[in-house]
DNA sequence: TAAAAATTATGACATTTATCAGTAAATAGC
DNA sequence: GCTATTTACTGATAAATGTCATAATTTTTA
């Protein structure tokens, strides 16, 4: 099994905080898996006994409406802590977690979590300005559900997607593969809809279209109509 | 000048893990004043250099969307804490604050808060459990947002009002007063379909409306319509 | 208290967005 | 490689919501 303190992951996150003698503990405890793409790390309502700490690949973190429709509320990239929340608050989960495609996951339990979060006050620290970014972009995100249009969210979404994950330096194509109903989740709105003002983007020469591949022509077009 | 540990409000929040030692440190530098219905605590992108305890009132946190228009993102009432998360992360304000009447605050002074938050490892993390509360809050009402009609949205926040609010014990009219043109900035939608959907509840004998005056007559309609 | 201003309300209409139906294309499984 | 299945796309239409105009009501101010 690897070594936390020689996993170089641990840099993107809250646990660079940690000693090295609080990184051997983890190690001892931690526990490292395959997610393949479309399984759940967890799900809404489970009660989680640690935190995942992403390795490798990306996720959906969705709430289930009472439609049957998912909301994509976020999505999580390599290096992101996930059920930290919970962890704090003693609460079950309040999102599901979806791999996007295949994923390296460690999980590392609640308690060991627990015990450096109160003896190690920047480890604590830096989680809590972690959940407080988090609460930052939730009020952003709600702001721009509440007063935008589908096509300037699709736009913000499409430069968010390049800002999280990049793009790949041969296709150009966004990293991050979402269906048309994963995109049109995130931007709220229906499929058919995303698919629409998609074909719009691309035959107004914004965006290029390649099966599921993605890719941004005019960002700066774009930044103009996110307004 | 009134003195904290003499305060009850801070048991709303948590300030009720300080000490009486610390309460009589904040008294120390803590100042108090009161807020006009309409003004400001304080505006999106200043830097705040403190927190704010609300004594007595409600008021509204919004964000200024690019095409002028507020979007209401949560209300705040007696014995809420403000500014914690741009205290914590050392970053502006992301929101406004601003009075839906006659209001008393305190405001805590940066340095004071910090010093405390460091030290006192159950304050610390009653905030960071404060402020997880809302993350889960506004993963929520993004969701709602995404999915839900206008009118669900609308039914939501109605109840939502009464829960944090109450309602009067003579006229049973809810005890947060809104304008038509913020409760559609709650909603998300355009004023004018905000009193429309207004209206047709009150056809329909669920609530009833005299001037600002809003009375839930059927909750348990109230909450099917939410869904 | 009367006039002015702001807010609430309603109607007509335009626009946006969702839904349903059906086809095309891509992917998975054999 | 070929079929089955899913996903992407397009069109027609319906429904929801926004916008503009204007009236009724309430609140504010002089």
């Amino acid at each position: 099994m690897g070594r936390c303190e020689q996993c170089m992951i641990r840099e993107f996150s809250s646990l660079k905080a940690l000693t090295r003698e609080e990184l051997l503990a983890i190690s001892e405890t931690k526990t490292h898996f395959i997610i393949r793409k479309g399984e759940n790390l967890f799900s809404e309502g489970e009660s989680l006994n640690g935190v995942y700490c992403i390795k490798e690949g990306f996720c959906k973190l969705t709430k289930l409406n009472s439609n049957g429709k998912d909301s994509i509320v976020k999505l999580a990239k390599r290096g992101d802590l996930l059920g930290q929340r919970s962890i704090i608050n003693e609460e079950t989960s309040n999102l599901s977690a979806t791999a996007l495609e295949d994923m390296q996951v460690c999980f590392i339990p609640k308690k060991e979590m627990l015990d450096h979060f109160t003896e190690n006050n920047k480890f604590s620290l830096l989680i809590t300005r972690d959940i407080c970014t988090h609460l930052k972009d939730a009020d952003q995100d709600l702001a721009n559900q509440t007063h935008k249009t589908v096509k300037e969210r699709l736009a913000i979404m499409l430069l968010k997607l390049e800002d999280l994950g990049g793009s790949s330096s041969e296709t150009q194509a966004l990293n991050i593969k979402l269906s048309r109903e994963d995109l049109a989740n995130m931007v709220g709105t229906a499929t058919e809809s995303c698919i629409r003002l998609l074909s719009e983007l691309k035959k107004d020469g914004i965006i290029q279209l390649k099966g599921k591949d993605i890719i941004l022509l005019d960002k700066r077009e774009l930044r103009a109509l996110a307004e």
